[in-house]
RNA sequence: CGGGGCGUAGCGCAGCCUGGCAGCGCACCUGCCUUGGGAGCAGGGGGUCGGCGGUUCAAAUCCGCCCGCCCCGACCA
C-alpha cells in the first residue's frame, strides 16, 4: 500500500477525550473514529489490526474443531422469554419494536439464538460433541461506555457455544478451548494470565476468564505467587482467620456524631481505628430489604453477596428505603433495632466485641455494641473483597492484588440454557437428554487495545508481529529518482514475498515520516535515504527495540522473507 | 441514575466573568525554498460559536430549556 494513497488519518496532538493510552493511540495512529459514545468506526489501519486477531482466532478455533457461524444481530424477545432473560438481563439489552410491534433486542450475547438453532437441527448423540462459533457484532447498552474500544457498546466479539452428550464431554471441551484460547492470547503477543471467575449474567457453574495484565485494567486479580492461585477479586474467597482479643462486654452507649457518616469521619471523631467499626449496608435484593455487617477497614463484594442471596437484582438501597428501614438518614444505619428480614455480616465481624455501629438515628452512633446482646446474631458467611495480603484460599501464602483488562471469558453453562429451551438429543439408550453446554467469548476489538495498552512507548504503538496490521514500511526520506526508485523496488519485491508492506511515499520531510511510522508501530522501518545515496545500503530499523542495520536493498527483502 | 466539567474551523485551544468586527497554533490549498526526527517565508480557503427560545439597540458572551460528549461515583451508611 503506498501511504499517499492511504486512508490513515494520523494526529499531531492527543485527541482531549481519550483517557487510556491505547485510547489515545488508536485515535492519533488513524485506526478508530468515535461516532457516538461507545460507538466506533474502524478505519482501514485499524480494521487491519482487528482481522489480524480474528485470523489468529479462526486458526485455533478451527484448529479444536469449531465451526464457524454467523448468527443475527436482532433477536425476537420470545427467545429471551424462553429463558427468561427478557426480565432478567436489564437494561443492558436493548429493546425495541419492530413496525408490527412486536418486540425485539440487539443481542448482547448468543445462547438462546444457537440453542434455538441446535435444538431444531441436532437429535443425536453421534452428533456431538458440537463447537459453533461466530465473529460477530454485539451491542450491550453499557451504564457507562469508556476507553475507546475497550468498553464499547457495540463491538466485535468472537462467541463460542459447546454442546456435549454429559459433563464428562463438556469437561473435555471446556479443556480444549482453554488451551485454545491459551494459543490465541499468547500468539497476539500479550502476557495474560487465565484466572477463576465468576459466571455473571450468563450463568452457569464454572468459568475463567483471560486477563491481560495492564495497569489500566478495570478488573482486579488476586494472585498467589507460590501456588498458582489466581481469581478475579469478585469470586477471591477470604479464609482469614480472625483472632479478637478477649474483652467483658461494655455497657452500649449513645454518642452524639453530628454530621459524622463516612467510617473515615467516625472513626477520626472517636478516635478509635476503622477496624472496631462496623458497617451497615442496606441493599434491596429482589425487592427485599436486606441489611449486611461489615468491618470498618473492609469492602463487600457484591458479587459474593448476590450468589449467596441467589437473587436477580441486587441494589444499594435508595436514600428513600434507608431512612424508611433505619429511620435515619443515610450514614447512621446501624443493626440495633433495625427492621429487616434478614441480618447478614461477614466473618469479620465474628467474635468483634464493643464496636461501633450507627444508631439509625441522625447525627447517633453507638458504641461497645455487641451482638447476641445488643441485636440478634446475624448470619455470617465470606462476604468481603479480598485485600492485599490476605491468605491463598489454596495454600494459606499472602495473596498479591494486580489488575487486567478482561479479553476473554468461557464458561461451563450445564443445561441451563438446554433445559430452559428444552434442547434435547437422544442417547445412546435412546433416552432423551437436555445437551450440556459451554460457552466462550473473546473481545477481539478490545485484545487488539489492550494489545496496544501492554506494548506502546512514549512514540506511539509498538505493534506485537502476528496482530500488526502491515509488517513492515518503507521510508523514502527525499525526492531523489534514486530513492524513489529503489524504494518501488523493495516496495514491490517485499509485497510479491507475501510481506504486508506499506510505502511511505508521501512528499513529507524526513521528520514527518518517521513520527509517523514510529506512531502507527509497524514493527520494522526500512529507511532509503542520504545513506543510500552514499553507501548504496538503506537501514532496516525495528520499532521494539530501536536497533538498526545497514543492509543491501537485496538483503533486507531475504531478511524479511526468511523470518515470515 | 447522582456529582463535576466541556461543547467556538478537521485537531488542540483562547475569547465568555465585564455584551460591541470571531481569534491563535497545528492541519488544509497556492507559490518559493527545504529534505535523517512533526522546517522556513509569502499568500489563501474554511465558522449555523451544540440546538431552540428569551433579555437587549446589539448575544459566542447574560437568562431558561433541550441535546451531545468526557471524567468521577453509583461499596456513602
Amino acid at each position: 500500500m503506498r501511504l499517499s494513497q492511504y486512508f490513515l488519518p494520523t494526529l499531531r496532538q492527543e485527541p482531549a477525550e481519550a483517557e487510556v493510552v491505547s485510547h489515545k493511540l488508536m485515535l492519533r495512529a488513524g485506526m478508530i473514529r468515535k461516532l457516538a459514545s461507545g460507538i466506533y468506526t474502524y478505519l482501514p489501519f485499524g480494521l487491519r489490526a482487528l482481522r489480524k486477531v480474528e485470523r489468529i482466532v479462526r486458526e485455533e478455533m478451527n484448529r479444536i474443531g469449531a465451526q464457524e457461524v454467523l448468527l443475527p444481530l436482532v433477536q425476537p424477545a420470545e427467545l429471551w422469554q424462553e429463558t427468561e432473560r427478557w426480565e432478567k438481563y436489564g437494561k443492558e439489552l436493548l429493546r425495541f419494536k419492530d413496525r408490527k410491534e412486536h418486540d425485539f433486542c440487539l443481542g448482547p450475547t448468543h445462547e438462546e439464538v444457537i440453542t434455538d438453532l441446535v435444538r431444531k437441527e441436532v437429535r443425536s448423540y453421534r452428533d456431538l460433541p458440537l463447537i459453533l462459533y461466530q465473529i460477530a457484532t454485539k451491542f450491550r447498552d453499557e451504564i457507562r461506555p469508556r476507553f475507546g474500544i475497550m468498553r464499547a457498546r457495540e463491538f466485535i466479539m468472537k462467541d463460542a457455544y459447546s454442546f456435549d452428550a454429559d459433563e464428562k464431554g463438556l469437561n473435555r471441551t471446556y479443556e480444549r478451548v482453554y488451551e485454545a484460547y491459551n494459543r490465541i492470547f499468547s500468539r497476539c503477543g500479550l502476557r495474560f494470565r487465565a484466572v477463576l471467575a465468576d459466571t455473571g449474567a450468563i450463568g452457569g457453574n464454572e468459568s475463567h476468564e483471560f486477563m491481560v495484565l495492564a495497569e489500566t485494567g478495570e478488573d482486579t486479580l488476586a494472585i498467589c505467587e507460590a501456588c498458582g492461585y489466581a481469581a478475579n477479586v469478585e469470586l477471591a474467597e477470604v479464609k482469614t482467620a480472625y483472632r479478637y482479643e478477649e474483652e467483658p462486654e461494655r455497657p452500649l452507649e449513645k454518642v452524639s456524631t453530628p454530621a459524622v457518616r463516612t467510617v473515615e469521619e467516625v472513626a477520626e471523631f472517636l478516635g478509635v481505628s476503622p477496624a472496631r467499626l462496623v458497617k451497615t449496608l442496606l441493599y434491596v435484593a429482589d425487592g427485599e430489604v436486606v441489611a449486611v455487617l461489615i468491618r470498618g477497614d473492609y469492602e463487600l463484594n457484591e458479587v459474593k453477596l448476590k450468589n449467596l442471596l441467589g437473587v436477580d437484582s441486587l441494589e444499594m438501597a435508595d436514600a428513600e428505603t434507608v431512612e424508611r428501614v433505619s429511620g435515619a438518614p443515610v450514614g447512621f444505619a446501624g443493626p440495633v433495632g433495625l427492621k429487616v428480614r434478614r441480618l447478614l455480616a461477614d466473618f469479620s465481624v465474628r467474635g468483634l466485641k464493643n464496636f461501633v455501629t450507627g444508631a439509625n438515628e441522625a447525627d447517633a452512633h453507638y458504641v461497645n455494641v455487641n451482638y447476641g446482646r445488643d441485636f440478634p446474631e446475624p448470619e455470617f458467611y465470606d462476604l468481603r473483597e479480598v485485600v492485599e495480603g490476605d491468605p491463598c484460599p489454596r495454600c494459606g501464602r499472602p495473596l498479591t492484588l494486580t489488575r487486567g483488562i478482561e479479553v476473554g471469558h468461557i464458561f461451563k453453562l450445564g443445561t441451563k440454557y438446554s433445559a430452559a429451551m428444552r434442547a434435547t438429543f437422544l442417547d445412546r439408550e435412546g433416552k432423551e437428554r437436555p445437551f450440556v453446554m459451554g460457552c466462550y467469548g473473546i473481545g477481539v476489538g478490545r485484545t487488539v487495545a489492550a494489545a496496544i495498552e501492554q506494548n506502546h512507548d512514549q512514540n506511539g504503538i509498538i505493534f506485537p508481529e502476528e496482530i500488526a496490521p502491515f509488517k513492515a514500511i518503507v521510508l523514502t526520506l527525499g525526492p531523489e529518482s534514486q530513492l524513489m526508485e529503489t524504494s518501488e523496488n523493495i516496495y514491490r519485491r517485499l509485497s510479491a514475498e507475501g510481506v504486508d508492506t506499506l510505502w511511505d511515499d508521501r512528499d513529507e520531510r524526513p521528520g514527518v515520516k518517521f513520527k509517523d511510522a514510529d506512531l502507527i508501530g509497524i514493527p520494522y522501518q526500512v529507511i532509503v535515504g542520504k545513506k543510500f545515496l552514499e553507501t548504496g545500503k538503506v537501514e532496516l530499523k525495528e520499532r521494539a527495540t530501536g536497533q538498526r542495520e545497514e543492509l543491501a536493498p537485496e538483503e533486507v527483502v531475504s531478511r524479511m522473507r526468511d523470518q515470515k
